[in-house]
DNA sequence: TTAGAAGGTTTTGTCGACAATATGGTCGCA
DNA sequence: TGCGACCATATTGTCGACAAAACCTTCTAA
C-alpha cells in the first residue's frame, strides 16, 4: 500500500498536501527535479502563476519553500531561478550526505526497534527479487526507500528534515538529470546487504562506516558518468 | 569593523536586509532567540502585523522562513508556534552540530587559504586576551566568531547553510534561554587553541576530531546545567 | 562610436479584502 | 450529567491591486 505511492509519485514520505500552496509547491518541485522546468532558468512569478492557474501570492510562497531545499535561489527585488547542477556541486552535496547518511546509520543502529529492523530486512529481500529482474525504476525506487528507512530510523527530528526536506531532493535531481538510471545498482544491493548486517547486529559504528564507503562510493560513479558527460 | 556589527547584533554574517520582510524576519528571529516571544507560544498573525506594524503578508513570509531555520513549527490551517525547548531536542540537536562541524574542522584545514588562518589565529590571540578580562559577553561573541571562521573556511555551501541558517539561531536560543554564560569559556580556549594549529598543520583528520571532542564537552556541559535547573 | 542619462516597461514587494478552515461555546438529547 | 451537533467567532489561506525596485530601450553628448 504505502510503497505504491512510493512507485507511484516517488515522494515516499507522508507529506499530505492540504493548502493549493503544498499542491503547487509538490508540483514545481518535481517539474525541477525532473528538469521539466530546466536547471538555471528564471522563475517568474506571473508567468508561473497564470501557468498553474493560482494567485501570485501561492507561487511567491512555493518559490520561498523551494528556497528552503536548495532547489532555487532568491535575490531580492531581482528574482528566483533554478539552481545550476555542477560538478562542484555534485561533491559537496556529497560531501554533506556522506557525514549525515553514516550518522544516520550509526544512530540507526541504536534507535530503529526490532520490528523496523525486521521490516528492513524485507525490504532487502524484496529489493533482491527486482534486482534479478533488472527494472531499473523499481529498483531506484527501492533504493530510496532502503535509504529513507535508515535516516527515519536514526529518530533524530534535525537530521531527519536536513536530509529529507532538505538535500535528499536535489540529489534526485543530480541523479535524474544526470540519467544515473545506473549500472551500479545491482553492486550496491551487496553494499546495502552488509549495512542491514550491521544495524541488525546493532553495531553502530560499522554501519557507519559501511554507509559512509557506500555513498562514497556512489559518489565516485556519479563524478564518473558526469566527466564522461563533459 | 567588522567585528563591532558582530557584537553590536550578534548576527555576523552579511545578510544585509533589504526588504521590509528581511527586517522583520530578522527582529522576529532575535526576539524569539532571546526569549522575548516565548518558547511555545502561538504567533498569531494579525497579532504580529499589528504589533510590528506591517501587513499579514510580510509577517506570513517571516514565518515561513523561521520555520526553514526551525525556529518555529508550523501546522496548515491550525498556525506556527515556537518550538519547544527540550532534553532530547539539545542532545538531537548537538549530535548533528558534532558531526556537521566535524566535518567543517576537516574541510576547513585543507580549504582555508593561508591568510584565513592567518587571521584566525589573530582572533585566538585577541580572544585569549578578553578571557583574561572576564568579559562574558565578548567571550562568547569570540567563541561564535571562532566557530562561523572554521565553518565558512570548510568552502562548502550546503554545509554553511545548514549550518548558519539551519541551527545556530537554535543553539543560540538553547544557550540565552538556559542561561548559559559559561564557566567552560576559559577550558574552552584551549580547545580552540589545539583546533586552531591542527588546522594551521593542515591536519584534517586531527582538526576534525578535536572539533567533535570540543564540541561534545559543550554538549556534556549544557547537559549538566540542564538537568541541574530541572 | 560609445558611455551615460532618462523614461517607459516589466517584475518583485507590500497591502487590504474576501474565502475557507479551525476554534469555542451553546443548546439539545440521551 | 455527559456527549455530540450546530452556530458564531476568530484565524489562516488565497486573491487582485497598488507601490517600489530593477530592466531595457532610446536618446544625447563627448
Amino acid at each position: 500500500m504505502r510503497r505504491i505511492l512510493i512507485l507511484a509519485f516517488m515522494t515516499p514520505f507522508d507529506e499530505q498536501p492540504v493548502t493549493t500552496t503544498d499542491k503547487t509547491f509538490i508540483q514545481l518541485r518535481k517539474n525541477i527535479v525532473e528538469g521539466v522546468i530546466p536547471s538555471g532558468l528564471k522563475l517568474s512569478e506571473m508567468e508561473l502563476s497564470t501557468k498553474y492557474l493560482v494567485s501570485r501570492a501561492v507561487i511567491r510562497e512555493a518559490i520561498n519553500r523551494l528556497e528552503s531545499c536548495h532547489l532555487v535561489e532568491r535575490k531580492a527585488n531581482i528574482g528566483a531561478r533554478v539552481v545550476a547542477l555542477t560538478p562542484d556541486g555534485l561533491v559537496e552535496l556529497y560531501q554533506v550526505r556522506e557525514s549525515l547518511e553514516g550518522m544516520a546509520a550509526r544512530l540507526a543502529a541504536t534507535n530503529m526497534t526490532d520490528e523496523e529492523i525486521a521490516d528492513l530486512n524485507v525490504l532487502l529481500s524484496s529489493h533482491f527479487q527486482t534486482v534479478q529482474t533488472g527494472e531499473t525504476y523499481y529498483q531506484e525506487a527501492g533504493d530510496v526507500d532502503f535509504h529513507y528507512r535508515i535516516i527515519l530510523g536514526s529518530k533524530n527530528t534535525h537530521l531527519i528534515s536536513i536530509l529529507i526536506d532538505g538535500i535528499y531532493h536535489l540529489i534526485r535531481m543530480y541523479r535524474v538529470q544526470l540519467g544515473m538510471a545506473g549500472p551500479r545498482v545491482t553492486t550496491a544491493f551487496d553494499e546495502h546487504k552488509h549495512i542491514v548486517q550491521a544495524i541488525s547486529n546493532r553495531d553502530a559504528e560499522l554501519a557507519e562506516i559501511l554507509m559512509r564507503r557506500h555513498i562514497s562510493y556512489t559518489r565516485q560513479n556519479m563524478q564518473n558518468i558526469l566527466t564522461r558527460n563533459l
